[in-house]
DNA sequence: CACTCTACCTGTGCGC
DNA sequence: TGCGCACAGGTAGAGT
């Protein structure tokens, strides 16, 4: 469940210790897991020994890693996603192994790169070029203008859940932040967006930028014990029968479009209107 | 186009 | 105590 801002923290912790990844020349590279490589898991390991990782980008929830050989200019990318359960840590070489580690990149100065991931969705795979990630993505949602977003939504009749839940609407949300901002907008999950109102719209996007901006800040969301690192607290998600923070209102948690859905029917009650808004 | 369903996975927590 | 099973969810891809 690692969403924008959880995969935010990965890559702060990767850049930001020391030493960091960045300038770190791959040795060795075992893979676990075959299919935790999205392709040939050879090719993998033969385009990424003796690189160096000079740059990482997120977009969404993908991680892209730069790697540059010493020779030669081009750079060869590796692309990430963590998916629900997985983590990335760089630890001392020799590091017993998790019970669930996947990838390992081996590195200079004594450090490993681990990947672990007990449920196995997350997967690896190597890039030409970060656009062949990104084309396929909608805006970064951290940094997506409010002209951008509401000229997106207007012009799109769907549900509001799963419309943020769209990799290609706005790119980095999943099921807890979703739920989050829907709660923080005052809006029902299943809401039509072209038939907000301007003021619904700007509310939203506001509701998106300043959930991602703090949680981003806490590095990620704290759910009752499944994330250890980040600590923005969650108004509804996981809170069902438990009293709104806001009005008292017992918190409902129902499926819709699939997904476990939390809201509170009175802050967040679902309206309807004939025509476009 | 909008929406639904399924597959991919395994740890957790429930009922019996 | 332990067994079986539903459930959690991001994404791709097929189907309605």
């Amino acid at each position: 469940m690692p969403e924008l801002p959880e995969v935010e923290s990965v890559l702060k912790c990767l850049t930001e210790s020391s030493p960091s990844l960045i300038g770190r020349q791959v040795r060795e590279v075992r893979v676990l897991r075959q299919s935790v490589v999205d392709g040939d898991a050879n090719e993998l390991v033969q385009v990424l020994t003796g690189k160096t990782c000079q740059t990482i980008l997120r977009h969404g929830k993908y991680l892209l890693f730069g790697f540059q050989d010493s020779r030669v200019k081009q750079y060869r990318w590796m692309a990430l996603h963590l998916r629900m359960t997985g983590r990335l840590f760089l630890v001392p070489e020799n590091k017993v192994l998790g019970r669930h580690t996947r990838l390992l990149l081996l590195l200079d100065q004594g450090i490993t790169l681990h990947f672990d991931d007990p449920r196995a969705f997350g997967r690896v795979w190597l890039v030409a070029d970060p656009q062949e990630v990104t084309n396929k993505l909608g805006e970064d949602a951290l940094f997506i203008s409010r002209d951008s977003f509401v000229n997106k939504l207007a012009n799109l009749r769907r549900q509001l859940k799963p419309l943020l839940l769209n990799q290609s609407f706005v790119a980095g949300i999943g099921n807890i932040y979703a739920d989050e901002i829907l709660f923080r907008a005052g809006l029902h999950p299943l809401q039509i967006s072209s038939e907000l109102f301007p003021e619904e719209i700007s509310r939203l996007y506001d509701a998106l930028h300043t959930v991602l901006l703090q949680a981003v800040s806490l590095k990620g969301a704290n759910i009752d014990g499944v994330f250890e690192a980040g600590s923005f607290p969650v108004a509804v998600y996981g809170k069902n029968r438990k009293p709104c923070p806001v009005c008292g209102t017992l918190i409902v948690k129902e499926r819709l479009v699939q997904r476990g859905t939390h809201y509170c029917p009175t802050c967040q009650p679902l309206v309807t209107r004939c025509n476009g808004g």
